[in-house]
DNA sequence: TTTAGTGCAAACGATTTGCAAAATA
DNA sequence: TATTTTGCAAATCGTTTGCACTAAA
């Protein structure tokens, strides 16, 4: 159960996470969080990480590379993976539109759906051009 | 380019995944494919199923769980994840359902989507009762 | 002063890779 | 014979963990 007691460095990769509209790695957090406090461990990221994700303050979320992602907006979202320049970017489905998806899957299947995550593909606005 | 060689392991890492309606990880296929070459390795598993996932003759899917996992049915369709089993089941929306999604998705979006991929949750027919 | 959090480095699990030997063409 | 694939083991990469020490309550 063990209490909480506040860290410098957790408030550090919290807000870091709540001002950046990126979806950062652990890693990219950690060199972020590195300015404000030079001997942070990659460690002590991880652990944060992966409390504030405990807690629902912050959301994990796991990207085709196989390094997890990291996101401070936990208001359910979608997101967009851009083949080109590899970023994740929101995309905003209606709550209509995904509890449509959620039925019409219940209606084919023979189990219990609690819910349902999409992933989006293709080329953001600023690889539209550019990339094969 | 390297000229693509015939190889009996390969072929028999691809005939079970063709056979099976399971979602093994590279270590199931690894155990299953030991039984007919008691001599073949991990590293020959991995290589030929990325090289195989390469050609588009399998497909990779990654899992909640961090370990990717492989289907022989490459067919465009959708997965379940068993929150208690942690199995993974096909799920199949009519490609109606999925355009429509996509579109919707689009409307939102100021970038050029070319796919989704929708994964869902819950207990599957046999872990209704059980699990938490 | 008690308990939780940190930095460090070692351990981990999944996957990849270099290399000499074996199989395919 | 020329080239690809194999088995093995070592290497890599993202992530987790044990431990002695520091910070918060």
């Amino acid at each position: 159960m063990a209490a909480l007691k506040y860290s410098r460095q957790r408030e550090s990769i919290k807000n870091y996470l709540l001002t950046t509209r990126e979806h950062p790695s652990a890693d990219t957090v950690y060199s972020h969080v590195k300015e404000e406090f030079p001997n942070i461990s990659l460690g002590t990221v991880y652990r944060n990480l992966k409390l504030l994700a405990d807690l629902g303050e912050i959301a994990k979320i796991s990207s085709p590379d196989s390094v997890d992602r990291f996101d401070g907006f936990v208001q359910p979202h979608n997101h967009f993976f851009c083949t080109c320049c590899r970023r994740i970017l929101d995309l905003d489905l209606s709550m209509e539109e995904i509890s449509r998806l959620n039925q019409a899957a219940a209606e084919t299947f023979d189990g219990q759906i609690e819910s349902s995550n999409t992933i989006f593909y293709g080329k953001c606005s600023d690889c539209k051009g550019t990339c094969s």
